[in-house]
DNA sequence: ACTGAAATCGCAATATATTGAGATTATGAC
DNA sequence: GTCATAATCTCAATATATTGCGATTTCAGT
């Protein structure tokens, strides 16, 4: 999973729940901005920030042994 | 997943795969302290960091509803 | 206990994320 | 097209990660 990636899985999930980046910037104590600069992939956000904004969408990371591409689906 | 967890789960790993800080380090292009830094959990790094290191081992970010306990095993 | 390798620490220098405030642009509803 | 809201951008100030080097401690094997 890449960066951008991860910020588009953020946007959905924000978009899903039905806030604004203001809200969820303000639910998980961070500057709009930096919520901005995540969901576009432009960010490259300190991994509690991320862990901090992921929680707040009821997100979670794991960690997996990577997956090579013939064996997607 | 906390930070701690993760950075247990690159040491894990990386010991796994039989190599050394240094070693790890190198492959990552990031400083020794870096990497250690994270496999105690006391590091907060970011997320292109934290990317690298764990493709470097094979491993991957995924993100997930978060799991409830009561779901959990 | 000795030894070599691995892991950790300390510190200053540098790079980069984060913040805050305001301005600008997109977007959707009516 | 207008209006209101959401999203994005700019820029300076601040906080914090990252690096490099050396020193120190820990650890495993003999």
């Amino acid at each position: 999973m890449t960066q951008q990636e991860i910020g588009n899985a953020i946007k959905e999930r924000r978009k899903k729940l039905g806030v604004n980046q203001q809200t969820l910037a303000d639910l998980a104590s961070v500057a709009v901005n930096t919520v901005v600069a995540i969901e576009r992939g432009e960010g490259n956000p300190q991994l509690a920030t991320l862990l901090t904004i992921l929680d707040t969408l009821g997100l979670q990371i794991d960690i997996n042994i990577k997956q090579l591409d013939y064996e997607k689906v």
